[in-house]
DNA sequence: TATCATGTAACTTCATATGTTACATGAGCG
DNA sequence: CGCTCATGTAACATATGAAGTTACATGATA
């Protein structure tokens, strides 16, 4: 099973970081992505040392993208975010020795390989950018169907 | 992350069992699993149900496959060890109407499904047959070895 | 019926992710 | 300069889930 809720919760931050136009507080990216400061700035430390996002101190500071959210791809997030490899399994005592365990090994390696691949792949062709958009369509749209609703009151 | 020390541990189990030739104790499947039998009989209970292994009581009890090593994928065992799904993530608070969730959802939700695909694919294509096989070889080889460094010290 | 083995509930670790408190550091502003 | 705001981080607390353990019930066989 993969982890996080992590990556889902980053990308609340993120997009909520592309609308803002000015530093975003931890304090604010707290309750967009339903945490405490604290665990913002743990979480996106990480982030800022992919250099995806930067951070500022003091009055008027906070966070801030480091990179055209169109150059960053949702597999640089997820690599930040810090879960190194997908699929982490077995050799719990990792013990080479055992020629059951490198017979297992072997016929799993090389598939959690492909499946960490294929992963990567797909959230590598998706952008931050285009998630954004896709979120802005969504709101419009949703937008005109509640004024939809108020002129069918009318 | 992939979950399971468990996979590894159960098929090192199998294994056992296909040497044995006769039904194998929890108390032994223990020892190739390095675990305790209360463990043993809890996750050989998941192989169980989907029809994989056998379990008697009494004197000459133990385990037993139910079915030929040749028509068991690692598929099959993944599945009955009990991880549904490979990829569960975010959706932290199960919050639908959130439009940023909705978004991000759309972008990954059919990522995870083909990643989930293209793992049991593969592991489709493992029966416990050819690991077992392998693992033979493996053996043979590992004995030769032994008896060449004898030979070279004689 | 004595013994061996599974079946299972209940409880205890143990590991890890997450949340929290507290305080240090640095940046700007009066 | 000192005050406030914000991040940086250590230390601790809590929650969750996997794994280990104990205890006892059930069924099979000698």
């Amino acid at each position: 099973m993969i982890r996080d809720s992590r990556l889902s919760s980053v990308l609340h931050g993120l997009l909520h970081m592309i609308g803002a136009g000015e530093p975003v507080t931890s304090e604010q990216l707290a309750q967009a992505m339903a945490t405490n400061p604290v665990v913002v700035r743990r979480v996106m430390a990480g982030l800022r040392e992919q250099g995806l996002v930067r951070s500022e101190k003091g009055h008027g500071g906070g966070w801030t993208l480091a990179r055209d959210p169109a150059d960053i791809t949702l597999a640089d997030i997820y690599r930040a975010v810090g879960t190194p490899t997908i699929v982490a399994m077995g050799h719990r005592s990792e013990n080479p020795g055992c020629l059951v365990e490198q017979a297992v090994n072997d016929a799993l390696s090389g598939t959690f390989r492909e499946v960490e691949a294929l992963f990567l792949k797909r959230l590598g062709a998706v952008t931050l950018d285009a998630l954004a958009k896709d979120f802005k369509r969504r709101l419009a749209k949703h937008k005109q169907s509640l004024e939809d609703q108020i002129h069918a009151i009318k």
